[in-house]
DNA sequence: TTTTAATACATAACTTTCTTATGCATAAAG
DNA sequence: CTTTATGCATAAGAAAGTTATGTATTAAAA
């Protein structure tokens, strides 16, 4: 997942967000569409994207439905109703944190006024 | 260190950023600039915080120097030369991982044009 | 045609980073 | 005299990753 440490903590907010415009989405899918529109930047691997997908429906907050698409098995997941709510907070704890390290290195309060 | 989890790994960039700033600080000093400059948004707690100086230490970004001020211990830290370097790439990964974050929740691709 | 790459899932051992709890010590305040 | 603030430290455990490996199908390339 990037060789950033930064990005630790915030896959399961990827996927809830994800889920909020595609409605459903599998596995794999989810790893490409992150690659395109990070142009490459953050690749999810199979290690760290599975078990959080896990853990997300053990939680209640994603429901799974199993497919046959060319032979090949493919496990869709969308949104329960805790899902959505919590896609909701989760990316206003994003912007929060954004806000908060904007606040941590934006020198504005290097220039003293006496 | 908040409730948040996305707070996770972004620890030695702030304190090498904070070092950027005030020369040179002690823990108990990061802890309350930190509480301050968030507003109360981000703790680091002193179990984060202290292995996390003694790591960059041992990579040799910070160094210290011990001082008794009012009979009381502080340690204070500076940044290496080396320090100073990586404060500018952790600073500079931050900015992007920032901006890779906006590029997934913005939903600039919710509009379909045919 | 056989091997590699892409698609699609999964897990297990290990690492890093943090939480929670605890410990020591001084000084000020209540 | 006990709590709060200052100041450091570590240790056990949890959480979320990495890296490696495994299975299986299909398409492309050598």
């Amino acid at each position: 997942m990037s060789n950033s440490k930064l990005y630790k903590g915030s896959l399961s907010t990827i996927i809830l967000k994800l889920l909020r415009n595609e409605e459903k989405m599998y596995g794999y899918e989810i790893t490409q569409k992150v690659k395109n529109i990070t142009q490459g930047e953050l690749i999810i691997t199979e290690g760290a994207l599975y078990p959080a997908l896990h853990k997300l429906e053990s939680e209640g907050l994603l429901k799974v439905e199993v497919m046959k698409v060319d032979n090949r098995l493919r496990k869709y997941y969308k949104l329960t109703g805790d899902g959505k709510k919590e896609s909701v907070s989760r990316l206003e704890e994003l912007l929060r944190y954004i806000e908060t390290m904007q606040q941590l290195v934006t020198p504005v309060n290097t220039i003293k006024i006496n």
